[in-house]
RNA sequence: GGCGGCAUAGCCAAGCGGUAAGGCAGAGGACUGCAAAUCCUUCACCCCCGGUUCGAAUCCGGGUGCCGCCUCCA
């Protein structure tokens, strides 16, 4: 497939360095408060990506780290009065609820930085030892003037870093843009010890140090939000490869924000909601439909109007997998009357849907493929004579193998909760005997109130068929 | 100041030189006790001005507007 890697800023052929097998690092969340949907728009487009790449039998290790140390866990643990591990073991737990809510499979490897602090000091002494990073007060710069292709991934040279620059001067390091490796102890602060005294990590330091543990030195994708791109990846690489002397990472991708009214949705704004929040208003298909209707590198703009909309075409999917099963569920005596045209129309959209995905990963472009399938299987199934088993095979199948990529439709994922079935389908009885009285007064009242309780009711001419509202 | 992104119908959005996918909403029709679902029909000359080309939403130049990175941030 083609992916646009943000090193040489084109669209290139992906190969992974060993074919058949991906090396994938992904930013994990620093898990210090609940992720927001800006940050799940990773989590989700990257998931997709993955399993896209798995859909083709390419062998994915996919690694998410957890950054569980750094300011923002210490000063957090501070206000909520308890320690870094407690807060991290908080957040850890509610960020695999959410995630795995949202549909996003579980990585291979979560690694946490405080599980790697001898990794990272290993690291961090071959810095020292080569020459690229120097001691100072018991903190470690990395030395950004040794490693010339500093800048390579955000295009910018020191100079002109330095110079729209708004970093506090600190005596300490020889260069403004030096960044710390090992942070000095400070006093009430976890720490750790190592040959430089106690002290912790820096941030970049323990992607590095993971992504190369996990995926070796040459690891085939780095993503993360563009966000990231300067200072936190460009320092990865810088640290990495002056480290190893080899090339980090072949391709960086990197995703667009999410708005939120035009503006990057930031903790640091204020205007952010979190995925657990967004979860109790919208279904979590809804949310993987809205994050997938635009390409991935892209801004979209949250809103509730796009989410609503979102809610509508996933009920769109998932009506057509309702007909498709009931069709197959129906007693059909006869065979296949010969090749349906939906067959060839499905084998066209599987082709073309797979061009979408192999074009970097263009997601809506891939969803308008899907779309185009409901309206090609809608059609065929209200045509008389009944489609034949051969062809509804096709048609579900489709619908389920496009469906393991993008993860909207929630086949099997029915939700539970509201009146039981029993209870429906008591309700529902009631109701056709209304019907069948012409009491439509009574089974109108029915109707409405299984609505208020989430259950929507469709009469067709084979009875009713009631579903839950997603 | 440097680097980068975006501007397509009421809304979301694909499109990467050959005459505008798809979704949502709307209108008309079919079906229906009603509603819903579904189907059929309908709904854009692509921010502006130049240029290249037989041909441009797509390429080039110049504008305008919006957003982001250069500090923690997905």
């Amino acid at each position: 497939m083609k992916l646009y890697n943000d090193l040489t800023r084109r669209k290139e052929e992906f190969e992974p360095l060993v074919p058949g097998e991906v090396r994938f690092y992904v930013c994990g969340p620093t898990v210090y408060d609940f992720f927001h949907i800006g940050n799940a728009r990773p989590f989700i487009v990257f998931d997709v990506m993955r399993r896209y790449m798995e859909s083709t039998g390419l062998e994915v290790t996919y690694v998410q780290n957890f950054t569980d140390i750094d300011d923002k866990m210490i000063n957090r643990a501070r206000d909520l009065g308890i320690t870094v591990p407690e807060l991290a073991d908080r957040f850890i737990a509610a960020y695999y609820e959410d995630a795995d809510a949202l549909g996003i499979h579980r990585a291979t490897v979560n690694p946490k930085a405080t599980e790697h602090i001898p990794e990272i000091i290993t690291m961090v002494e071959k810095l020292i030892e080569s020459g690229h990073a120097y001691v100072s007060e018991g903190t470690v710069y990395f030395e950004v003037s040794t490693f010339p292709e500093y800048g390579k991934l955000s295009k910018q040279s020191l100079e002109e870093l330095q110079s729209g620059a708004r970093i506090d001067v600190d005596e300490r390091k020889r260069h403004p843009l030096d960044f710390a490796l090992w942070k000095a102890r400070k006093e009430g602060e976890p720490f750790w010890e190592s040959p430089w005294g106690p002290g912790r990590p820096g941030w970049h330091i323990e992607c590095s140090a993971m992504a190369t543990k996990y995926l070796g030195e040459t690891a085939d994708i780095h993503a993360g939000g563009s966000d990231l791109i300067f200072p936190h990846h460009e320092n990865e690489i810088a640290q990495a490869e002056a480290a190893t002397g080899k090339p980090f990472i072949r391709t960086w991708v990197h995703n667009g924000y999410l708005l939120m009214d035009n503006e990057k949705m930031s903790k640091s704004l204020g205007n952010f909601l979190t995925a657990r929040e967004m979860r109790k208003r919208f279904s979590p298909l809804a949310i993987r439909l809205f994050m997938l209707s635009a390409h991935y590198r892209s801004p979209i703009n949250f809103s509730d109007d796009s989410l609503r909309q979102a809610t509508a075409a996933v009920e769109r999917l998932r009506n057509c997998w309702t007909a498709l099963e009931e069709a197959k569920a129906a007693p059909i005596e006869k065979a296949d009357g010969g090749p349906h045209g939906l067959v060839n129309e499905i084998g066209r959209l599987r082709d073309r849907f797979r061009e979408e995905m192999e074009d970097d990963l263009n997601t809506a472009g891939a969803l308008g493929a899907v779309f185009e399938a409901v309206k090609a299987i809608n059609s065929a199934l209200r045509e008389s004579p009944a489609l034949g088993p051969d062809t509804l095979g096709e048609a579900e199948d489709f619908l389920k193998r496009t469906d393991e990529i993008l993860g909207v439709l929630g086949i099997g994922k029915e939700s539970e909760s509201g009146p039981s079935d029993e209870e429906i389908e008591s309700r529902v009885s009631e109701r056709a005997a209304a019907k069948k009285n012409k009491d439509f007064k009574l089974a109108d009242a029915i109707r409405s109130e299984l609505l208020e309780h989430g259950v929507i009711l469709e009469d067709t001419s084979q009875g009713t068929r009631w579903k839950r509202q997603i």
